[in-house]
DNA sequence: CAGTGAGCGAGCTTCCGCTTGACTT
């Protein structure tokens, strides 16, 4: 018998149409892609590793030919998928009729190689005849829309992999850019400068109670006062906080509401008009992604994430249609069912006359599944459910149900009463004021859905604000007269559901991204929740500006809509992938994009310290400045800095508050007092780290490091006090004394003028005379060659050992020649011959030995810290082929080249004033006056000091440090 | 610029979109 391999995305999928299809056939799942571009130097293969483009997975000069590879997770699966496609007679790919989908199936049946004849199947919905007819109307893969899948990845990878570098030198390092999350970081940085820069009001109006003849009373609210239209929020400028220019209104103070409340209260009131208009409203769409999303946020309080893990479950289990879709499409089976429900649970008068369809929605929607309803021809009710579904499950169930049955229904009806009346206060002054209300006359669709409620039953209670029959002229009583006070509000921040619905809108990220875009933006830092609310970081300030300024385009608004019309320009064969990624990356006369010279030009241009500090409009004049450093945010004025507190968010940062902050004793906690010498013990944060003092004076009596596990904030005294005792007299061995203490590598052992290092910070306190001394036997550090015993050899015939070692980044393989790091993985356990071979062989490096010695990256990459021109040449060199940039890479550089020129030895002797010279751009203002002063004019720092408004010992300090950067400046490091 | 004794194999970070387990908590 003949068998027919069919293979859809998803496992759920795949065991619904086995179903449908019975005999002869049998479903398989791919499990999303199968293949991608490899995501780090680990997934490259071995044939491709030296390539300079590998690391992109584009072949720039090859059309941007992508290298696929299959995942080590998926290796097994597709393996399982080959041999299935071997004993099959027919395949069939079944994917998503969608861009990504059509991708999926070229990739199947490009690493599937299948000898028998295959075709492409789509539906749009899961059900037999549609499966039937399906399968009865095969096509072929349509090429088009994969080139434009392959454009739409290329164009990522290289936005992804070409900025996000730009962010690790000029921001901080694993830092990401990305198509959609750099727009989506955006969006949360706009919002939150509009907050920064708000400027808050206040207004006063009055809220009465008015009584009618019969008794019956209602709410109404002063409008006006004397003609003039009383002044709400948003007549005010958001930016300074006053009424706009040009508003004509009249602004109440406190004191005139009050006054005008008591003139008021008793006073009788006449209708001046009584309107009443009926309306209907139309039942929502049924959910697609972002819109289950919200709701599962406002009704239900989960989170995307959450929302999204019981909807999983809900579609494996058969309860509910698959939930990563984009539109709102019923089927008919589905539209069938939604209305036989209605009509039994609610009666006819509640079935809209007609089936409701609802259009395409979503910008760049794909359309490739239908909306997220309950599953089946006949829908389950969620009260059957109830034991059978979960706590998540069946809230959620609930709700799709719900919404699904109310697309079928009726509209509501009502009518909404608007009423004037006029007054006036005993003080004088004629007012005015304002009552409405609604009335539902009919619920329809809303018996069974609120949007944004939990219970329609309560929620259309509070969508009715009746108000008593009332006529024009008639008289009514204010009983009773509030003034109330108002604050104009800054715009709310995002939260994750009206992040997601603002994505959505702009045509940006797919609905099944939509979660993980929120956590990758909070993972890298740029944002944190605070409550339901997202708020950027000063990080996410710093790279939002260096976007904006510099890559302006990449981070539009409207970029993912553009990138979509070529795309489908692509897809539809009127444009081609490569030349539009020639636009885009290389850029073509003058046109295009043109990413990689923009970046070149930009690596040397963006001033990373310009980028870091962070414009703070609240914080005009008052000579402070924001900056993200690298261990966080501060603030600086003049010489003075502080550390922003974590839990302070960018738009509480007033004047007030940053001065507060900075005039604060920098971070200083004074944990207790010396008993023996009654000296108050501060913890503090300096800037070789952490650290406690004895005495609060400057110099302290004495200090100490924390080590590694102790908490500046949970120090204890006793702790403190068993730091400071440090250094300890361990004994006296050789007739010198032996001391532990801590030091800037880590603890050691001194003993006279030799040392030896310690392992652990604790054998400070515990190392004994005996232990020490043998320790002091060892060598102090190894000679080259003679190295520390090897934790493991490998022999081979014909070759040298190799050696296993342990060093500063962890375990590594060295042959002598050559070294390779373990990676992540590699256990050195049960390391074999062969496998420690293959590792070295695959990527043993000969060691660097001096900056400049290797040619190309390395030293490329060394000097970019030094100076600002070289990476500029660095990376124009990038463009033309690998071995040109090798060659030409260091020639060009001045610094490095003379390091290269001179032996290795030179670089060891001290340098003169004319090699560090150049290097001054390195060094502050301050340190630069300070160097040329001694090294120029030949003064002396005492006499130099007073003048640059240092103490001489802070000046000496920093003469030393200023000479250590201009050594490893000098000497490209 | 709180104070502190050398010197030593680097290599990796990152994108968006399509999907589920296999892990642990």
């Amino acid at each position: 018998m003949s068998k027919t391999l069919v293979i859809v995305e998803s496992p759920a999928k795949a065991k619904t149409i086995e179903k449908y299809l019975g005999k002869g056939y049998a479903v398989e799942s791919s499990i999303g892609h199968i293949r991608d571009l490899p995501r780090s130097a680990a997934d490259i293969p071995e044939k491709y590793k030296g390539k300079a483009w590998a690391r992109l997975g584009l072949d720039i000069e090859d059309g941007f030919k992508p290298l696929y590879v299959v995942s080590p997770e998926k290796r097994q699966h597709v393996a399982r998928l080959k041999k299935l496609a071997a004993d099959a007679d027919e395949i069939i790919l079944a994917t998503d009729d969608d861009r990504e989908g059509e991708s999926i199936a070229w990739h199947l049946y490009q690493e599937l190689k299948p000898k028998v004849p295959v075709k492409r199947m789509v539906f749009h919905e899961i059900t037999k005849d549609a499966i039937q007819q399906a399968i009865t109307h095969p096509r072929e893969i349509d090429t088009n829309l994969v080139e434009a899948q392959e454009a739409r990845r290329a164009l990522d990878r290289l936005y992804g992999y070409e900025v996000s570098p730009v962010l690790w030198k000029k921001v901080a390092p694993k830092l990401s850019a990305g198509r959609v999350q750099s727009v989506a970081t955006r969006m949360l940085v706009e919002r939150e400068r509009e907050r920064m820069r708000f400027v808050s009001a206040t207004w006063w109006d009055l809220l009465a109670t008015a009584q009618t003849a019969g008794q019956v009373t209602f709410p109404a609210r002063l409008t006006d006062v004397a003609g003039q239209r009383l002044a709400t929020g948003k007549d005010f400028d958001p930016l300074t906080g006053k009424i706009k220019g040009g508003t004509e209104v009249r602004l109440l103070t406190e004191a005139e509401a009050r006054s005008l409340a008591e003139g008021l209260t008793g006073e009788p009131l006449t209708v001046t008009s009584a309107e009443e208009k009926p309306f209907t409203q139309r039942p929502y769409a049924p959910f697609i992604t972002s819109t289950l999303q919200q709701e599962g946020s406002r009704k239900l309080g989960f989170a995307a994430t959450r929302t999204m893990r019981a909807a999983q479950r809900l579609y494996e289990q058969g309860y509910i249609t698959y939930m990563r879709t984009d539109s709102t499409n019923l089927s008919q089976e589905a539209i069938n069912a939604a209305r036989t429900q209605v009509k039994a649970m609610y009666g006819g008068d509640y079935l809209s006359p007609q089936p409701r369809v609802y259009a395409k929605k979503a910008k760049n929607a794909q359309e490739a599944h239908e909306a997220i309803r309950p599953a089946g021809s006949s829908f389950r009710t969620p009260d059957s459910l109830r034991g059978e579904l979960s706590g998540d499950e069946w809230r959620l169930y609930d709700l799709i149900w719900k919404r699904t049955v109310a697309c079928q229904m009726a509209d509501a009806r009502g009518r909404s009463l608007r009423v004037r009346l006029a007054g006036q206060a005993k003080t004088g002054g004629t007012v005015g004021l304002s009552a409405s209300g609604r009335t539902i006359d009919f619920p329809g669709f809303l018996r069974a859905y609120v949007e944004g409620s939990d219970d329609p039953a309560a929620a259309l209670e509070d969508r009715e604000t009746p108000l008593p029959p009332l006529k024009e002229g008639e008289r009514v009583t204010a009983e009773a007269v509030k003034p109330e006070g108002h604050e104009t509000q800054p715009p709310a921040r995002y939260t994750e559901a009206s992040l997601v619905q603002a994505l959505e809108g702009a045509g940006i990220g797919r609905p099944s991204t939509y979660a993980s875009i929120l956590g990758t933006i909070q993972d890298r830092g740029y944002a944190i929740k605070k409550g339901q609310a997202l708020v950027p970081t000063w990080t996410a300030f710093a790279t939002s500006a260096l976007l904006e300024h510099h890559f302006g385009r990449l981070v539009d608004y409207d970029f993912t809509a553009r990138m979509e019309e070529d795309l489908d320009d692509i897809a539809g064969g009127r444009a081609q992938r490569v030349p539009y990624l020639r636009r885009f990356y290389l850029g073509e006369d003058g046109e295009g994009m043109a990413l990689r010279p923009l970046i070149d030009s930009k690596m040397g241009e963006i001033d990373a310290r310009g980028i870091a500090t962070i414009y703070v409009p609240k914080l005009d004049g008052t000579g402070i400045e924001v900056r993200v450093g690298r261990y966080g945010p501060y603030m600086q004025r003049g010489e003075d800095k502080a550390n922003l507190p974590e839990d302070l968010v960018p738009d509480e940062l007033t004047s007030e508050k940053a001065n507060e902050i900075m005039s604060r004793p920098t971070g200083d906690r004074v944990i207790g007092v010396d008993e023996s010498t009654g000296h108050p013990v501060v913890a503090r944060a300096g800037r070789y780290g952490p650290y406690v003092t004895l005495g609060d004076g400057n110099p302290p009596i004495r200090s100490a490091s924390l080590f590694p596990g102790d908490e500046l904030n949970t120090l204890t005294l006793e702790r403190a006090m068993r730091l400071l005792s440090l250094p300890r007299l361990v004994g006296v061995s050789e007739g010198e004394e032996v001391w532990a203490q801590n030091g800037k590598f880590g603890p050691y052992l001194k003993r006279g003028n030799d040392s030896r290092s310690l392992s652990t910070h604790e054998q400070l306190f515990t190392v004994t005379l005996p232990e020490a001394e043998a320790l002091f036997m060892q060598p102090r550090f190894r000679a080259k060659g003679a190295a520390a015993p090897p934790l493991k050899s490998f022999e081979y015939e014909g070759r040298a050992p190799i050696v296993l070692k342990s060093g500063r980044f962890g375990p590594y393989l060295t042959d002598g020649e050559r070294n390779a790091t373990l990676r992540k993985g590699e256990e050195e356990g049960n390391l074999s011959a062969e496998r420690a071979l293959e590792i070295l062989e695959e990527r043993g490096k000969v060691p660097q030995k001096k900056p400049g010695q290797k040619s190309g990256r390395k030293a490329a990459a060394g000097t970019a810290k030094a100076g600002s021109k070289a990476p500029t040449k660095k990376a124009a060199g990038r463009t033309t082929t690998g071995t040109a940039t090798k060659k030409a890479a260091p020639s060009k550089k001045v610094p490095v080249k003379k390091a290269v020129g001179q032996a290795p030895a030179v670089a060891k002797t001290a340098l003169t004033w004319a090699d560090l010279k150049p290097h001054l751009g390195v060094l502050s203002d301050q340190e630069r006056a300070l160097v040329t002063a001694t090294r120029d004019q030949g003064r002396k720092v005492e006499d130099v000091a007073p003048g640059l408004g240092l103490d001489v010992k802070k000046a000496k300090g920093m003469a030393l440090q200023a000479n250590k950067k201009l050594n490893q400046a000098a000497r490209g490091g």
